[in-house]
DNA sequence: TGTACATCAGTGAACGCGCGTTCACTGATGTAC
DNA sequence: TGTACATCAGTGAACGCGCGTTCACTGATGTAC
């Protein structure tokens, strides 16, 4: 039957917010038909909103970077909310809250070759590059400035690695060390730029 | 018909590389037949090698986290063999050769929740976290041993984030400044560490 | 040393299953007059 | 304002497909005597 135009908009966010959730929980292996369940609707209309499983995948990308980067904009609003913002993201709570977490660690290295899940992951990492190159404490120090960008890369990648390690690690003391001696590093390293 | 008993042998080694080779390359989504397809048999024998794809799964990682161990030992003799193991390991060859490359980088962030496989990974990243607290060539200096351990976390969810970033992102130019970025923070470290 | 037989890795058809996707159908909503 | 009809999101059965796994069968090898 014929649905209210406002509900169907509705619906086709349900879908990408849902799906985005159980992506970043389970990997891209979660099937249409679970997902749809999760709206409470059955299988078939899936094909009303998307094309295909594959064009879903990048626009859930695509939707989780925008709201990423409305909560990243908000923490470079001042030091302290870019230093939480990284104690945030070190903290075992995000290890464990996947559904709701960082989507780089959720999806890099799960399911490169697939054009437009690859490109919006990379729009995404590069926005977030930036925010990070502008928006750092260090970087009112002048000698700090020349490599922030630098400074920025190598924050992320041990961020995402030390994540991505605590979460695929059988031992819960090893996933704690880990997490402790990454944020560890990040904040000497701000106070070294700060000496 | 009945083999020769060596060959017997050489059949489950085989198996266990060409797997090892195809999920490190393409993920644990490689199917059971291409696997035995690439050795030249039917996908039948099998499971009179093993009892199921996750057991396979499993004593892969087991598998090449054995070769893996014999290459760090042996960069591990010299502080140069060391300096080379990690400019290797962020060079473009090693992102563009996941099937010979690092088993932490293709299999992390894959297939947690499959007991097996977290156990063999946990198991190999404490042997990779032991031999860098051990060998790295700044632990010479005594200040630097106090926290031995810590750095080399640090230096390898950089190393190990760098190399999935770089592999991840869809532009060749920032991919290679990644790699470029984290080594000259891994380098930088060292340096710091002498001084 | 020669013969008879048990062993068992490999063969390839078959299994049930869940996947992504399609489609004829339904029926309340929105539109034309 | 009231009536007639086109629209189209949702339904749920069905599609072909490839997956992991099983199994009756084959026949050269290894073993017993």
């Amino acid at each position: 039957m014929r649905y209210p135009a406002a509900e169907t908009a509705e619906k086709h966010q349900k879908i990408l917010v849902e799906a985005s959730r159980l992506f970043k929980e389970r990997g891209f292996g979660v099937s249409v038909s679970e997902i749809m369940k999760s709206t409470g609707l059955t299988h078939g209309p899936f094909y009303n909103h998307f094309e295909s499983k594959e064009a879903l995948m990048a626009e859930c990308i695509t939707h989780s970077a925008a709201d990423a980067l409305v909560e990243l904009d908000a923490a470079g609003q001042t030091p302290e909310g870019m230093r939480a913002y990284v104690r945030d993201y070190m903290s075992h709570e995000h290890r464990d809250a996947r559904a709701e977490g960082c989507l780089v660690a959720a999806f890099a290295g799960q399911a490169e070759g697939s054009a437009g899940v690859d490109a919006s992951l990379t729009t995404y990492l590069k926005s977030v590059i930036d925010r990070f190159t502008r928006n750092f404490p260090w970087r009112a120090k002048k000698t700090a400035q020349q490599n922030a960008r630098g400074d920025a890369i190598r924050m992320l990648a041990s961020m995402y690695g030390g994540v991505v390690l605590a979460r695929a690690v059988d031992d819960e003391a090893l996933s704690e060390e880990i997490l402790r001696e990454v944020l560890a590093g990040l904040q000497a390293a701000e106070g070294l730029r700060k000496a």
